[in-house]
RNA sequence: GGGUCAGUGUCCGAGCGGCUAAAGGAGGCAGACUGUAAAUCUGCUAGCGUAAGCUUACGGUGGUUCGAACCCAUCCUGGCCCA
């Protein structure tokens, strides 16, 4: 018996449920149970914004059920309209494919695939052979068409048009649900806030096809405090594909969280116990960099292992305490592409910036430091003095750090 | 299929023949202040060029015009109304 329920909920990672409470309790504390979530392989790589349900996966795997991960490569054929006001681009097979290994390779990092202690299955395998006629006949006449146009997911695009590829979302992944309890006895879903109306769809689907009640749970659809979107920031998108975010950056995305999120975040987002936590809770000011830190460290070991946490703990002490460079993102460049090049090129090559033009104006506005010095001119070239110790270090305003190495 | 309205930069959204690289907002970046926080204030926010300047850009393609995001034709996409 474990206290699951207790767990999740104090985290604040239960928003809705298909039944009371007090069942959803005895449930998820009650004997193993197989639970899936949905991912959508659109791109090669998940990123921040998919962590809480992957969290909660994990949760429940440890707690003695077995997570089922959904890739959905057939639903992502179709493109899940909710909570989008326009039509999503549709994706080739192949390109669906590729993302799925990428997620996959993700998605082990917090959940223990071995020895089917959980499962990662791609819907296609199921949707992908479906026969139109009898699939609707299968399912048709489960959904009526004034219920779904009700649904929440829809409503919104009902001003701007829903097409009806995008229409039968809902019921495919109904039919997912559907379908997992057959092949799987899956009885629990979780989801997002806004896959509500689709978790909803599946479980009525189960109930009138076999008779069986099964669940769906939700989370509450994260927010920062500051209002701006899960898991942006600066650049674009924090990924989880250490090829797209560095460790590095995963750990000063963490670092970076306002003060009102910190403890927030530690709760859904690591596997510190509540107790411990809820020390941080009565932190104000300054000292909250103290539980900024430990929640930086803790994510970015969760994904990318201690070694690399530490690494990047450690660099950022470097940067940010001892004023020292080591540690910093680090590339390496042919002396040729440096010695009497216009620093400007150089940092766009580094990929710094993304253009000259930009790489000028910010030197203009003086965010731009080169060993530690402050760069006024755009014209400024390099030479063999700015590299005597084979090492250039560049540093675009206060945060982005990057080393370029020397190659003579 | 008919009618009608719309399609603008990362997003939203103004412009409706020259003064438009395109108002305003959001977002992003930088500077100041700070605690690697928030809030606030300031600047920047297509590319190339040290620069004068040049090149791309307002759904696509053609056209009218000295000159077009803006006018015309046609095509594509979407809304709404009718069938």
């Amino acid at each position: 018996m474990t206290q699951l329920f207790e767990e999740l909920d104090s985290r604040g990672l239960v928003k809705q449920s298909t039944i009371e409470l007090e069942r959803l309790k005895s449930i998820l504390n009650g004997p193993s149970l197989s639970v899936y979530a949905g991912f959508d392989p659109t791109k090669s790589s998940l990123h921040v914004g998919h962590l809480i349900p992957i969290m909660i996966l994990a949760r429940m795997q440890t707690a003695g059920h077995r997570p089922i991960c959904v890739v959905g490569g057939g639903t992502a054929l179709i493109g899940d309209p909710s909570g989008r006001d326009s039509m999503r681009e549709m994706l080739t097979e192949e390109k669906i494919q590729e993302n799925m290994r990428g997620i996959q390779a993700q998605l082990s990092r917090f959940i223990d695939f071995s020895e089917e202690k959980a499962l990662l299955v791609n819907n296609y395998d199921w949707l992908g052979f479906e026969n139109y006629i009898d699939f609707i006949r299968k399912i048709g006449p489960h959904f009526t068409v004034n219920r779904m146009l009700n649904a929440d997911c829809f409503k919104i695009r009902m001003e701007k048009g829903l097409s009806f590829l995008e229409f039968n979302y809902m019921i495919l992944q109904a039919y997912d649900y559907f379908t997992l309890y057959k092949k799987y006895e899956c009885t629990l879903e979780i989801g997002g806030d806004d896959q509500w109306s689709n978790i909803i769809a599946g479980v009525e689907l189960v109930r009138r096809i076999e008779g069986r009640e099964v669940f769906g749970m939700t989370n509450p659809l994260l927010t920062r405090s500051d209002g701006k979107k899960m898991g942006k920031s600066e650049g674009g998108a924090i990924w989880l594909d250490a090829e797209m975010t560095s460790p590095f950056e995963y750990f000063q995305y963490w670092r970076n969280t306002t003060d009102d999120d910190v403890v927030r975040f530690m709760k859904i987002y690591t596997f510190l116990p509540i107790s411990e936590i809820e020390r941080y809770s009565s932190m104000k000011g300054e000292e909250l960099n103290e539980a900024k830190e430990i929640l930086a460290y803790e994510a970015t070991k969760i994904l990318h292992g201690e070694t690399e946490a530490l690494k990047a703990k450690e660099a950022a002490l470097n940067l940010f305490r001892k004023g020292s460079a080591d540690g910093a993102p680090e590339i390496t460049m042919n002396i040729n592409l440096l010695n009497g090049k216009l620093l400007a090129d150089i940092c766009v090559n580094a990929g710094l910036f993304d253009s000259k033009s930009e790489a000028k104006r910010m030197i203009l506005q003086g965010g731009l430091t080169m060993n530690g010095v402050k760069i006024e001119d755009v014209a400024k070239t390099v030479s063999a003095s700015d590299f005597s110790k084979d090492i250039i270090e560049l540093k675009k305003g206060k945060k982005t750090y990057l080393n370029i190495k020397v190659v003579r």
